[in-house]
DNA sequence: TCTATTATTGCAAACGTTTGCAATGAGTTT
DNA sequence: AAACTCATTGCAAACGTTTGCAATAATAGA
């Protein structure tokens, strides 16, 4: 081990082995031309002086940097962490670090770090698109690597005029079977618990709850969406409103676990039962949803699976080294728990 | 906007320019001695063809990538992806990107990633130490960190034999409050489902529930030990067990907050009352503990304040460039909720 | 007009590695 | 002994940028 701050390099040990910088590169990268012995030598040598090849050259050379960036909008969720959990699973064996960006759905931020993601000769993006950038209508930056032939990976959500693959879960249809299953157990006035406006996630889950309505001739009621933020804080006063309705719901469909637990906590605390007089289903089965007291029926995502398939779909690409983009969409699975038991 | 894949760089503008390299170089980085309209021709220009620098080529340059790498054993829990959440949000605005690796505690795993990192020259890590390292007592690959300068910053988890700054939460403090918390609610029988044994978080918070339980001259009995892998599931049974004795507990301390989630579930169905026969606390005041019924009291360690802080560290280690650890300890809040209200 | 000053630019080396090609030397063949 | 093969190594350029120093040109001063 040397110990000043400088790490050692190939020239060093060229130095040592008065031989050429070359000779040394072979050697440790097992070039079959190279002499058996200086190799072991050199390798011997490398090892115990703590040699790492800098990564940084390397990466010069090659324009590449044996790094993948993952955009996403929060990384505070279950859903997320476990979709990059997937994805390292799979690509810590091939050697890949992962550099991770949270956009907090800014437009700016998105852009910039793409930007930056490029700078750094990023060998893939795992994207998952911020709202406002949804809301911009732009995606020059998402052509922009495109261009430069870096394979782009849609997770969860996808820009529909971009040609890239993807990776999604059937919101709709998620939220579809879940209004259903409310339904078939009886529910008839059924709430739903929505996402912010405007936002992909919300009005597709918000679309499959009506369109299930409308095939089991229910009619929507405006006065039955609340509005949420994700945040379970946020459910408390629209679930309020709701359960002191003249009519109050049998059925509550919410757009996430979090939004359904606080809805859960409110209306026992209003006296009322689940499943009882009313059922309850939530949506990403998060680790604690089995837990609450009911339990929470909810709809599985699985999480970690889509970033292993996002993962698989990036090796796959480069391995083939096919330009045709790939959109998976991995179906929804209906978890029932005691809150919709009746 | 050039559509090969080949981003334009520094020579192209020269070449466009007919000028040197240096005189575009120096232009897009401002610097004073250059002419005003070459400056500004060259800076239209560049963005106009969408120019990037190459980080890879000024990171070799300077020895340095502008990235930041986190190591950290786990990142699906709350705990972890707030902490993650929280340095972003300082470093974002000084341009860093994030490399983040998790190691399953595994110290192969942890070693293998703070090699990659220091050849990707990172300009500085943030590391929970894993497990299998502190079992294995190695910190070889921790030192070399040091050797080459590089700031180190342990979070959640340091290792004592290591001269880095860290930043923590007192765990055992956080242990203490909550047992002392549920002797002054008047349990007297109390039990504690404990973390994996051997894991450093789990036995600070054992020592302080025992040492609690001492200073109240409660005997401590081992029969009221469960053992969990801090899962909702590993709870389930130890749980039943405890419940089951001939005196069951009248307060349980639960190692986070998934394993005492699980616990009241299995209190509840066996037809105890929390809190009347059975008060419960738990640790982490995780984004679902306050929806629970009834409401999960628990400690509160600020996640997202531990990164924030811990970025600062960063920050602060570079302007001044001292070299001196900073060990900073965040005390635990006490946060009171209707599990343990009676 | 000649020198001194200033403003602007270019040269070239450096960061650490990889790799096509040429060169070396030893051994083999005729 | 000459020509050849083969194994091993070195040379040098390249990746894209930065920067100390030298060079140039233009301007001012004497």
């Amino acid at each position: 081990m040397n110990n000043t701050n400088h790490p050692i390099t190939i020239k060093d040990i060229a130095r040592k082995f008065k031989c050429s910088p070359s000779t040394v590169s072979r050697a440790l990268s097992n070039h079959p031309l190279i002499n058996d012995e200086t190799r072991k030598n050199i390798q011997e040598y490398a090892l115990k002086m703590g040699y790492q090849r800098n990564s940084l050259s390397v990466g010069l050379r090659h324009s590449k940097s044996g790094t993948l960036g993952v955009i996403v909008p929060t990384i505070s969720h279950f859903h997320e962490t476990a979709m990059v959990e997937g994805m390292q699973s799979v690509l810590q064996s091939r050697g890949y670090l992962m550099t991770i960006c949270v956009t907090n759905e800014s437009y700016a931020l998105e852009k910039e770090y793409v930007e930056k993601l490029l700078a750094n000769r990023v060998e893939g993006i795992f994207l998952s698109v911020s709202q406002e950038t949804y809301d911009s209508g732009h995606y020059e930056h998402l052509e922009s690597i495109l261009q430069r032939h870096i394979p782009l990976i849609f997770i969860d959500r996808e820009y529909d005029g971009v040609e890239a693959s993807s990776l999604t879960v059937d919101d709709y249809l998620g939220a579809f079977t879940a209004t259903e299953h409310l339904i078939l157990r009886g529910c008839r006035r059924i709430a739903h618990l929505k996402g912010p406006n405007g936002l992909t996630v919300s009005e597709r889950r918000f679309k499959g709850y009506k369109d299930c309505l409308v095939k089991y001739n229910i009619p929507f009621d405006e006065e039955l969406i609340g509005h949420s933020n994700f945040k379970a804080e946020s459910a408390v006063v629209p679930t309020r409103r709701l359960m002191s309705l003249p009519h109050p719901p049998d059925g509550i469909f919410g757009v996430n676990d979090y939004v359904s637990i606080a809805a859960m906590q409110v209306i026992i605390d209003m006296g009322f039962t689940i499943p009882g007089q009313v059922a309850v289903i939530g949506f990403d089965n998060s680790p604690f949803s089995a837990y609450f007291n009911p339990a929470l029926s909810t709809v599985n995502r699985s999480s970690k699976l889509i970033g292993e398939e996002a993962a698989r779909l990036f090796l796959r690409r480069l391995d083939s080294n096919i330009l045709q983009a790939d959109n998976i969409v991995l179906p929804p699975e209906l978890i029932i728990r005691a809150s919709t038991l009746r």
